[in-house]
Order: C-alpha cells, then sequence, then structure tokens
DNA sequence: ACATTATAGTGTATATCGCACAGTAATGCA
DNA sequence: TGCATTACTGTGCGATATACACTATAATGT
C-alpha cells in the first residue's frame, strides 16, 4: 500500500527535476564549485544534494554551458565552474520559459 | 545550432515533469477525460501529449488520487477521471509546495 | 472514397534522480 | 592525543517518467 508521504515525495522529486537545471545555470553567472552550489541552494529552499549537483556541472560543461578551473591555492582544492556565452545564452531562454510556464500554470490552478 | 536546440528541448522536458501531475490533478477537480486534457491543456500552453496523458491518467488512479468511470451513453465511449478526497488532500499540498518553489526560484534568479 | 478527428492505449530507449558508497584533508572537541 | 565532523569531489545502481513511434476503432467532414 503506497503512503501519501511516499507519493508526495515523489511529487516533490519530479517538481524540482529541471529546475536544479535552471537554478545551477544561474547560480554559476559568479564562479561557484558543488559545495557551495549545495550550501546555498539549501539555504534558498531549492535543496539539491552533492550526487546530483556534481553530476550536473559535469554534464552542463560536457553540453559547452559551464567551463571549470581548479582553484588549488588554498588548503582545500575547488572546481569553479562559470558559465560560457552559450550558456548565458541558454539560461535566457529557459528562464523565460520557466515564467511562461509559471504563468500559465498558475491560470489553470485557479480556474 | 541544432545541438543548442536538442538541449533546450530537453531542458524544456525535465521542466514540464513534475508539472504535469499537479496540471492534471488539478483539471481533474472537474470530472475529465484524456483527450480533452490533451486539448485543454495544449490551448493553456502546457502541452502535454496522450502517451503522456494515458500513462499518467492511470498511475494516479493507482494511487488512489483519482478514480474513473466510462461514459458509453455517447457514440465515442470516454473515459472521465475525476479527483478522489485523498488526490484533492495531495493536490493542495503540491499546490502550496509548487508556489514555495516557484518563489524561491524566482529569488534565486533575481540574485 | 478517403482523410481527419475523436478517443484510448502500449513498448522501448533514454535521462535524471535518490540512495548508498568511496576517498582525502582540515578542523573542532573530548 | 585521538576521534568525529566538516569541507570537498566524486561513482555505481536501481527506480521513475518522458518522448517517440507505434496500434486500434468509430464517427465526421469533403
Amino acid at each position: 500500500m503506497n503512503e501519501l508521504n511516499e507519493i508526495y515525495a515523489n511529487f516533490v522529486v519530479e517538481l524540482r527535476r529541471g529546475v536544479s537545471n535552471l537554478v545551477v545555470l544561474s547560480q554559476c553567472q559568479q564562479p561557484t564549485y558543488g559545495y557551495q552550489l549545495v550550501k546555498n541552494l539549501a539555504e534558498s529552499g531549492i535543496p539539491l544534494e552533492g550526487n546530483t549537483v556534481y553530476p550536473l556541472l559535469r554534464r552542463l560543461e560536457d553540453q559547452g554551458l559551464l567551463r571549470s578551473d581548479w582553484d588549488t591555492s588554498t588548503d582545500k582544492p575547488r572546481k569553479y565552474y562559470q558559465i560560457t556565452e552559450t550558456g548565458s545564452q541558454l539560461l535566457a531562454q529557459i528562464t523565460s520559459y520557466w515564467r511562461d510556464s509559471v504563468k500559465n500554470i498558475e491560470s489553470i490552478l485557479e480556474a
């Protein structure tokens, strides 16, 4: 017997999916590293775990939307990711798509 | 070029994911059938195709969030889905979650 | 007579997530 | 001093849900 909480949790997972692309790209307008993202996004109410963030960053880099540089100047080496020109273009597109969707969904919910 | 469009399309797919649960549950506050959902949602700017909607309706029914009745009184038999009490509770929860998320994401995008 | 609409469905490949786990170096604390 | 926790980056696997490409049937439009 499926418990309601389980179903709810799964809905939340699905809702968060895709949003991660959007918020990570957005955050990488400033050079950022994975662990920082995990912390910042949790504070911002969009908790993404490391096992989600690290593969995501690599995917985005593979797609040419981010680029990365290791900073080894401190004791804790950090891999900084930063958005590319291509990434910026895509970010603008999906931000626009996102806002349109939000409006559409809100009007469905209110109807 | 084509590559970017593909990436964009995939982002859109991921963003739409989960939203389908929300809008379908919401629409089923009035008894509705699959084909009508496909048409209505397309008009509302949330295009979901039959191969997405029909399995989704069945899942929601399996989870006890919707129930269905065949209407065979007309020449075209239609399977009407309607939200259950449990479904209504969950809809309220995920609607609330959705609106909170939207606020959080918007504030990340603006930062 | 032929195409399109209306209506419901399936099978398979693919993408991404969560959970669990691996691994190292610094820092806090008992 | 010794041990736990934090900081930091990752991997492997199973589960879920989507897109794409179909199957199927009956009515309606031209």
